[in-house]
DNA sequence: CGCCCTTGTCAAAACGTTTCAAATTTCGGA
DNA sequence: TCCGAAATTTGAAACGTTTTGACAAGGGCG
């Protein structure tokens, strides 16, 4: 493998000279630049990354921690993040390394990353309010991109969707279809994009004159089963105080609410509509449903190149308080939503 | 950070001197090596680990490079070794460096990771017959492990489970139970596993004298789609000619068998068998089915521990032919497989 | 006293790059 | 012809470690 030594031995010229021409620094000329980018070309010459880190302190590649939970398999959006944001990465030469935290001490794995020199910043995902490993970073001032973001006014950089936007839609839809009793499988009631949903949620609901009854409401993983069982929950209450629509926080929640009403024998979108938020694969899976499902979609893939640039700005150097990326996400009108039913007493037959 | 020279300032010694002490050198006084220990514990000493690389060429990380699948998701495998590889790792103080192939041609992901000279190996998974990445680090000697082998004699490192063994054991279970007629949902024919399993099935069945129909062998992804409409197509047919047990390459194919089961109206274990491999949570999983799934298992995560061991040990220069570390499934026998259902003409009842 | 061997230590080189400060060349203008 | 500034180029230091070859001190032996 050709060194700079090599390509300076070549020409007649110093590494130091060869450095610079192929570093693109102005004090060249252009002529001994294009020599030198030949030579290059010719020995095939690849900078050694080690070496190049050694002197700079950056090392050209960044850390992703996963915290293990035992029901991780049934959530797919983290295998997609991960994969995207490899992808991502390495478009802009840049290395993921992947570690696994099963440690109490949640910052621990992130200490034990740095120890060993090796990476120039992290990436977080599903942070908490509080979240300690945010508070760590950023008392150490160490580089980090959060997906989502742990209070809404937050001075680090991250991505995120606007959560209270979709929130906002979804209830819209569904006030503006006569639907005034909606239940809420939300995520995790710690997770703060649950949080804003919420929040929206009821500022939508009041601005629409539709209560909002906590028992409509449930939190938990974005899993099936947890979607069953809060439909389930819902839907047997008696007529007339079930609710005829349910907002889900994702399709998987989405399944286990179909699942309920199957078995409720509730007719979708007949007797209850059903919109959820789609982070997965946009169109494809809720494609899939029977009836297809309506929902306010953005991929995880989507969070990727974003996050990828603001991480390498902020490595970079970056202030952390002006880096932020907000999606809209898009809506997807199906067949899973359809007009309220005529309630018991209601004018019209 | 304490570096070398700290800690031999700090006593009056080299850096060179230090570096042996802690490195465990026969030519240092034990003495001096206690005082140098304790400094460089005082001072929270950190081998800086680019520069070690850079003076060893050894990286301390190995790369794990997945190919995309539309359907990977479906795969729960893939992210429990990829979790499991990596505190496997780190435990060996190796770090793990992920990325994604998207392009046609398998070998440039290696090629490029390469060229940035920073892994000092790599972990496969699914190789296939012929597998063109096995081919080219073989050709270029760089240090390999692969979790399963594209042929059942391989001369490089690798974790297997029996696979032979297992099949033969999951017949015998079934045609000790009475069952002749037993189809096999298998996973994809390329993958070496399959072939292997399908062997040995075939042997299994002649030495039991159990005809085998080629219509009752089926090949796909290990997804709950692809046992649902094999066990459709199997289950169908008429009666007589319809198998009375299934033996499935893994348990999300037999999730499907199961549904396609209970959609026919076919009673498991009464008039249908099912014996499934498990190599996602052994027990977890196939507890949780209805009835309880029998299986052989052997979990994702008991390769882990082995496969990083194979590697640390190759690329610290032992021979690729001998590493290799083949490991039994178990069985564990629950409620999903009963004795065969009476044929017609019978002479029993 | 000279020789060799062992033990413990060290200075220096090496890895390949970046970058600072200094040296050299070039050139326009006086 | 000379000066100073600008344009190029260079040597050397630095990053933190490993490793080689050398060396001093001490001991045993003839």
């Amino acid at each position: 493998m050709a060194t700079l030594k090599d390509i300076g031995a070549e020409l007649g010229l110093s590494p130091a000279t060869v450095s610079r021409a192929l570093n693109g620094f102005p004090e060249v000329n252009s002529e001994t630049r294009e020599r030198v980018r030949e030579a290059a070309d010719r020995l095939g010459y690849r900078p050694n990354r080690v070496a190049q880190r050694l002197v700079t302190g950056r090392s050209g590649m960044v850390g992703m921690i996963l915290r293990m939970r035992p029901d991780m398999r049934e959530d797919p959006t983290l295998f997609d993040m991960l994969t995207g944001l490899s992808a991502a990465l390495s478009l802009r030469d840049v290395d993921l390394v992947l570690a696994v935290d099963q440690e109490t001490d949640p910052v621990a794995a992130y200490e034990r990353m740095l120890s060993r020199s090796l990476v120039d910043g992290f990436i977080l995902a599903a942070p908490e309010p509080d979240d300690p490993r945010i508070a760590y970073l950023q008392a150490h001032d160490l580089p980090f991109v959060v997906h989502g973001r742990h209070a809404f006014q937050a001075d680090y950089p991250f991505y995120d969707i606007d959560n209270r936007k979709l929130a906002r839609d979804s209830v819209a839809l569904l006030t503006s279809l006569g639907h005034r009793r909606i239940g809420f499988v939300n995520g995790e009631a710690e997770l703060t994009y649950a949080q804003d949903r919420l929040r929206e949620f009821r500022v939508a609901m009041a601005a629409a004159g539709a209560p909002v009854e906590d028992s409509l409401i449930s939190h938990g993983r974005l899993t099936e089963s947890h979607g069953y069982a809060s439909a389930l929950a819902m839907l047997s209450r008696p007529e007339g105080l079930r609710p005829t629509a349910i907002l889900c926080s994702g399709t998987m929640l989405a399944k286990g609410v179909y699942r309920a009403a199957h078995d409720l024998a509730i007719a979708i979108p007949q007797a209850l509509s059903v919109v959820a938020h789609d982070d997965i694969w946009p169109g494809l899976e809720a494609d899939r449903f029977d009836p297809p499902l309506t929902t306010t979609a953005k991929s995880m893939r989507a969070a990727c190149d974003p996050l990828a640039d603001l991480l390498i700005q902020r490595i970079a150097g970056a202030a952390p308080a002006g880096l932020r990326h907000i999606e809209e996400a898009d809506f997807f009108l199906r067949e899973s939503t359809g007009p309220a039913p005529p309630r018991e007493g209601d004018a019209r037959r």
